[in-house]
DNA sequence: ACAGCCATGTAACTCGTTACATGATTAC
DNA sequence: GTAATCATGTAACGAGTTACATGGCTGT
């Protein structure tokens, strides 16, 4: 039985597939860019058509009509297929790239200003990705108790509002220590001026 | 001048290189693994030696030797670009590939016990990150100070350390919200039968 | 001198992206 | 009826991976 060897992504727009009724290629992409793109990616476009078709190959899709408007229904292999994954698959460990810590890495190749800024213009991308999410969050209020269609969409919402607010607490926190520096620095030199 | 367009990986690796002398191949790997590991990727030994024959072609790096031991250096260009990069390149929003949360994203496909050991697990593996991570933090005290090489490795450093701890802390938050989850399942299935 | 690891690559392949092509609806 | 947008794809490409090939070094 089943052990499909296919990428996240596929069981990840599979599983997406689990919730409610079947969806357009287009909607699908609604859908990832409103869940998924937190905690994964957001697939291409074009992404979502080829996986699509694949998947449907693969008979854990059915697909309805042709043209505009086809839509796509997991079948019950599909959903065999996925619990499977959920079940048996090892997870895999959280891949972040996180480009302003990748920069501040070798941050010896700019200027302390330059990198404040960089980190305030994150601050700033953060807390517009915190409001997105939050109104993705308040859109499932109603929807997400224990045992309704959203509870998990709204819990893993939740982890995703506390993740950002980590790295506002933790960007604020370089920037005051990269200022920090700013005044040892030029306490150095004035030292260095006077000796 | 300039305005070479590289991926992300490409400088990275050209940055690393700004520190110190020149390294081989295989030096630059076991480097990359200890720092870029945790906010970029840790790229493939072969992709290594493929980057470095790509940035000396470029002229932004210069290979001395052949063989075994063949080290490569900065060039002069090779630091303008990586400087230039830090200066006019926009940084980028992270992207976090994070198989834990969307699991949870689609969680009513699997048992809850299922989804509190995989998060269990997590919180081992983020522990065990920690660990490593601290081991790096440990490595570099006493030339992290404001004006020495390693203080912006440090820095990012203790930005990791403080990611890791918030990551402990979200899903054990998480896995006691669904442990009371079953918990009402349990008062709701003991109404139904007594209904 | 032989086994096993260190070190440097090359080749084939997959995921995922951007750019392009095209038809169907809607707005005016 | 024509422009703009919605919707569905295809094609070409690039980053990065795993698998494979090979040669030197090291311990016994």
């Amino acid at each position: 039985m089943g052990a499909q060897d296919l990428p996240v992504t596929s069981y990840a727009l599979l599983g997406l597939l689990t919730i409610g009724d079947g969806l357009t290629g287009y909607e699908l992409k609604q859908r990832a860019d409103r869940t998924m793109r937190f905690y994964w990616t957001a697939p291409a476009m074009s992404q979502v058509y080829t996986e699509l078709a694949r998947l449907t190959r693969a008979d854990l899709l059915r697909r309805e009509g042709r043209g505009r408007g086809t839509t796509y229904f997991l079948t019950t292999t599909g959903r065999a297929a996925v619990e499977e994954w959920m079940r048996e698959t090892p997870c895999g460990f959280p891949v972040f790239k996180h480009p302003p810590a990748l920069r501040l890495m070798i941050g010896h190749l700019a200027t302390p200003e330059t990198l404040a800024t960089m980190l305030e213009e994150y601050l700033e991308q953060v807390a517009d990705a915190h409001a997105d999410l939050t109104e993705v969050r308040r859109g499932l209020v109603g929807v997400d108790a224990v045992g309704q269609p959203f509870h998990y969409p709204a819990l893993v919402a939740e982890w995703g509002l506390a993740h950002f607010e980590s790295e506002l607490e933790i960007a604020r926190r370089t920037i005051a220590k990269l200022r920090a520096d700013l005044g040892a620095d030029l306490g150095a030199d004035l030292e260095a001026d006077a000796g």
